[in-house]
DNA sequence: CAAATAATTTACACTTATGTAAAATGTAAA
DNA sequence: TTTACATTTTACATAAGTGTAAATTATTTG
C-alpha cells in the first residue's frame, strides 16, 4: 500500500491514504455506521449485509490503516473508530452526497426496504 | 472500474467512485489546484511536478469520471472542475488534514522549497 | 511541407484490490 | 472434550492501479 514517488507531497500522500481506505463501499459504510458508536462484527454484518469473510477482511484493512480498533469481549469483537479525521471526513462525504440540508441521521447503508421495522 | 455487488448501497457506491477518483496524490493535487480556476496541462505539470504522460493519464481518468472537462485553445488544453461536489469534498479534505483553522489558501502540492519565489 | 511545441496514447512490468469458497482459530457452554 | 458460535485467514482467479519510456496525434510556425 506504500507508493514511492520521490517528489510526492507528503500531505497529499497522507490524505490519499485516508481516502483510499474509505474508497470501498464496504469500508465507507462500516466507518459511517461506527460514527454512532462501537459495533460488533455480527452487528455490522446484519446492518450492512456484507458476507462475513469479506467484512472481516475490510475490517482488517481499516485496522492496518489505524482507522479502527478492535477489542474482544468473550466471543464478540467490537470495533470502533480511532481516527477522528475519519469521523469528520465521513460527515463531509455524507453532506456532499446528500446535500447540505439532508437529515444528519441518514447513514450510508444498504437501502431500506419497504416493510422494514423502524 | 465497475464493481458488481448486488446488494451494494447505490449511494455508497456513488460516493466511493468519487473518493476513488481523488485517492491518488496526482489526482487529488490536480483537483485541489483547479479549485482556483482553470489551468492548462503545462501549468499543472509545472506546478505539480508530475511527468506529463502520467499527468495526462490521470487527467483522462478524471474526465472519464466526469469530474473534469477539457477545452482546447490552439495547442493548449485547459482543464476545469465540472463536478461541484469535488470542490466541496477537496475543501473538506484540506480542512480535515490541515485542521479547521488552517490557512484556506494552502494547496496540496509538492512542498515549497527554500528559495522559491513567492 | 518540415520542425517545434503541447498533449495523449501504447506497451510493459509489477503490485494491489476484490469476490468467493473453504479451512482455521478463539471462546463459551453442554 | 465435544459442540456451537463468532471471527479471521487462506487460497484462487481475475480485474484495476501505477510508473516509465517510447510512439503518436494535434496544432502552430518557419
Amino acid at each position: 500500500m506504500i507508493k514511492d514517488s520521490r517528489k510526492m507531497e507528503p500531505l497529499a500522500r497522507e490524505a490519499t491514504a485516508l481516502l483510499k481506505a474509505l474508497s470501498h463501499p464496504d469500508r465507507l459504510m462500516i466507518c459511517c455506521q461506527l460514527r454512532g458508536g462501537d459495533m460488533s462484527v455480527g452487528e455490522l454484518e446484519t446492518q450492512l449485509e456484507i458476507p462475513q469473510p469479506r467484512l472481516s477482511r475490510e475490517l482488517a484493512k481499516l485496522r492496518e490503516e489505524d482507522i479502527l480498533s478492535a477489542r474482544r469481549e468473550g466471543k464478540i469483537v467490537h470495533y470502533s473508530l480511532i481516527d477522528p479525521r475519519v469521523h469528520a471526513l465521513v460527515d463531509a462525504i455524507c453532506k456532499v452526497m446528500l446535500g447540505p440540508d439532508a437529515d444528519p441521521n441518514v447513514q450510508l447503508e444498504p437501502a431500506n426496504r419497504i416493510g422494514d421495522a423502524k
